[in-house]
This record gives C-alpha cells, sequence and structure tokens, in this order.
DNA sequence: AGCTCCATGTAAGTCGTTACATGATTCA
DNA sequence: TGAATCATGTAACGACTTACATGGAGCT
C-alpha cells in the first residue's frame, strides 16, 4: 500500500497520463519504490475504481486515430494521501538477500565471498551517485514533476516540499555509503580468514545427520 | 527465493522438526528475513517436494498418540546451499515506505512530520539494541543454533562462521543506527520549517487542476 | 480443570514479477 | 520504410499476509 499513495501523489502535481505518470515515477519514487509500468497501470485502473482518481479520455496525435487517458485527483484520493501521511504504519519486518547470504558465506570459498562484496560495492556505489545526482536536481528543483508540483504550491511552502525530499535522498545516499563501508569491512574479514585458514578453508555442508 | 535457501542452511545444522525450525528462524535468521510460521511449513512442503530436503515422521510425547515430523538436508539440498551462495544475484529494486512516506511529509502538519521522525528512531533504536544483543549470544557462541552448528563442523571453519555472521549483524546495527541518525535530523528540519513558516506551514493537496 | 506450549497446517486474498501482446506516432 | 518511442494493457504465476482451524502434551 505504498505504491498506490506515491501514484496518487503524482498525480496531485496535476493531470498525466499513465504513460507519463510511469515515466514520471522512474525518475523519482522509483529510487525509493521500485514499480514495474504493468503494475502501474494496474494500480491506477485500481485507484480509479475506488474512486480516488477520475480519468479522461484525450486525442492523441494529429491524426486523432489513437487516444490517451489522463487522470487527475478527486476529493477521496487528496483525503486519502491527506490519511496516508498522518497515518503511523509499523514497519513490515526487515528482508535482506543480502544479508541473509552473507551470514552463511561459510559455504562458499574465499573468492564467492570477495566477489560477493565486490558486487555489492559496486551496487551500492552506483545507487550512492544516482541518489547525490538526484538531489542535485532536487536542489536546483530542476526535475519537470517537481516544477509542475511547486507551481501548485503556494509560495511559502516551496522550502518544505524540497527540503523533505532532499532529506530523504540524503538519508539514501547514507545508507549507501554505510553499504560500501560494510562491503569493505567484509573484504577485510574475507582476507584475514584466507590468510589464517590457509589456502584449505571454507566448509562444504553435510546433507545427512 | 531466500527463504528457501534460509530454512536450507537451518536444516543443515542437524535435523529438526518444522515447529522447532520456525522456532530457531524466530531468534536468528528472522532479524535479517522476517517470516511467519505459516509460511515456514508452506515453504518445508515445497522444499520436500522438491527433494532438497527429506522428513521423517517421529512419535511425540510418552502416550505416542501424537507425531511430529524431522527434517533433514539431502544431496541436491547441500548443492542448491553452495549453488545459490555463489550466486551472484542482481538486489531487488529498493522499496522503502517509510522512505518514500518522508518525501510527502509537507502533506501532514508539523506534529504529524515529528511524530513520523519519533517513531522511526523509536523502531530502529529498539532494532540496534536487539542486534547488538544477537552479537554478544554469538561472540560467546551461546545459542542452541550456532552450538549445534559448530558441533557438526570441523574445529578450523568455527571462526569463519562466527565470523561472517558477526559482520553481518553489525551491518545491521550501522543500518540502524544511521536511520537513528536520520531521524534526528528530520527532527531538526522539522523544527527549523516549523520556526521559519510560523504556525500556518504545511499543505493541502489540490484535487483539481 | 485449565493454561501454556508443542505441533501442523489450510484458505483466501494482496502485492508484485515476468512475459506476452498490440498498435499508433514521430522522425530520420 | 524502419526504428524509437508513445500508449495501454492481460495472463500466469510466485511470494507473502491474515485469519482460521485443530488437537495432543505437560504442568499446576
Amino acid at each position: 500500500m505504498t505504491l498506490r499513495q506515491a501514484l496518487l501523489a503524482l498525480i496531485e502535481a496535476g493531470p498525466t497520463t499513465g504513460y507519463d505518470l510511469a515515466k514520471q515515477f522512474d525518475r523519482s519514487v522509483s529510487y525509493i519504490w521500485h514499480a514495474q509500468h504493468s503494475q502501474i497501470y494496474t494500480e491506477l485502473r485500481r485507484l480509479e475504481r475506488d474512486g480516488l482518481i477520475a480519468s479522461e479520455v484525450l486525442p492523441r496525435g494529429s491524426k486523432e486515430l489513437a487516444t490517451k487517458r489522463a487522470y487527475r485527483l478527486t476529493e477521496p484520493g487528496a483525503a486519502e494521501l491527506v490519511r496516508w501521511v498522518a497515518e503511523t504504519e509499523t514497519p513490515d519486518g526487515v528482508r535482506d538477500p543480502a544479508y541473509v547470504k552473507s551470514t552463511y558465506l561459510e559455504y562458499g570459498s574465499a573468492a564467492v565471498a570477495r566477489a560477493f562484496f565486490r558486487a555489492h560495492r559496486r551496487y551500492y556505489e552506483s545507487l550512492r551517485d544516482r541518489y547525490e545526482a538526484h538531489i542535485d536536481e532536487l536542489q536546483a528543483r530542476a526535475t519537470p514533476l517537481l516544477r509542475r508540483r511547486l507551481e501548485r504550491a503556494p509560495a511559502d511552502s516551496h522550502d518544505a516540499i524540497v527540503a523533505f525530499k532532499v532529506h530523504a535522498y540524503h538519508g539514501m545516499v547514507a545508507r549507501a555509503r554505510a553499504e560500501i563501508a560494510w562491503a569493505n569491512e567484509g573484504l577485510d574479514l574475507v582476507a584475514t580468514l584466507d590468510r589464517d585458514a590457509g589456502r584449505g578453508s571454507m566448509l562444504t555442508p553435510r546433507y545427512s545427520d
């Protein structure tokens, strides 16, 4: 139940088509909440069914053989957005595939463990870069989405709108850095274990008792 | 596909019943990968269906009217564990409900934002404490699961087994600390915005264009 | 007699993934 | 004329959640 509200928030920035929305999504929320286009379309129809958004069919192109569908927020949709923000959600349990695997690296060789931590580091380095780039865009108020958003909002709220988003992405950067540090410590650990154990080292799982 | 391998790894520590497994799970892996008992039972049957584990029905209690079912790892199961550890997984997209909401806090009052960050801090403080307690248990090699695990593994692998797990939980502690810091910065931000904007501040979403 | 723990599940539903499917428009 | 992009979906499946359901064992 987060995709739902994220879409409401995107639509709040002004009417858009599903396709456009999906694109905006890809260059904003998706850094924090990943979703496929197919899911976005599905969710949009559900939102309309539930009366939180309404749509209008528009012609498309000069020949007008094609159409597109523009969505706008309804009053219940706006209310839902406010309700959701004020609601205290109990976070769902932690679930991190990489960390689970890291607790069982003894079933692999030192090379496997090294590859694991390197891949982890690489992944979070690229995430960090994307987050930092996005922060720059936000601070410059340069993204089309943010512009539309600010146009429709009172001027004295602009700072807050930008500041909350920047703060979120700062948090994501801090996270990415923590992951990079963790991966580096992991590499150090593998180096130590490898040295101490000689070449033999790691372990084979036993399949009977 | 992580619950699957986590269960294999638990079973590798020696034959156990589903119920026991679920309990072990709750005091170990579940700190990193949350799962319900009902899901664990379902997954165990799937694992057996796929030949990765095998089970044996045992009597239970003195009257022996009841039974229980003990699972053990099969050879394909052990192979799957090794395969999984060596496999490079592409991390699934980020998906964090709290961070998404934090980018839209302007739709709530300053009080709402404050409550949000306080709840966030509280949650991660308690996580941090649990992780730290678990590290102590691991380092003392005190948990029943770890003991069974070490009993079955060659002595020269014990350090690695413990070290990888401790490293994982250190990472989780670092994460929790980062979240706490982020929440505190969030509270500072709210204080600043609230002061600057006077009492009026925050925003109402618009529901038409 | 009653409570807590041991023990094992099913059923319905939601959320999300992967793969497929279709066709118009714009521009080089 | 062909490629990229605009535009919108469906279908099948897998993972997970929530709620329900049952009953013996062990202890006081």
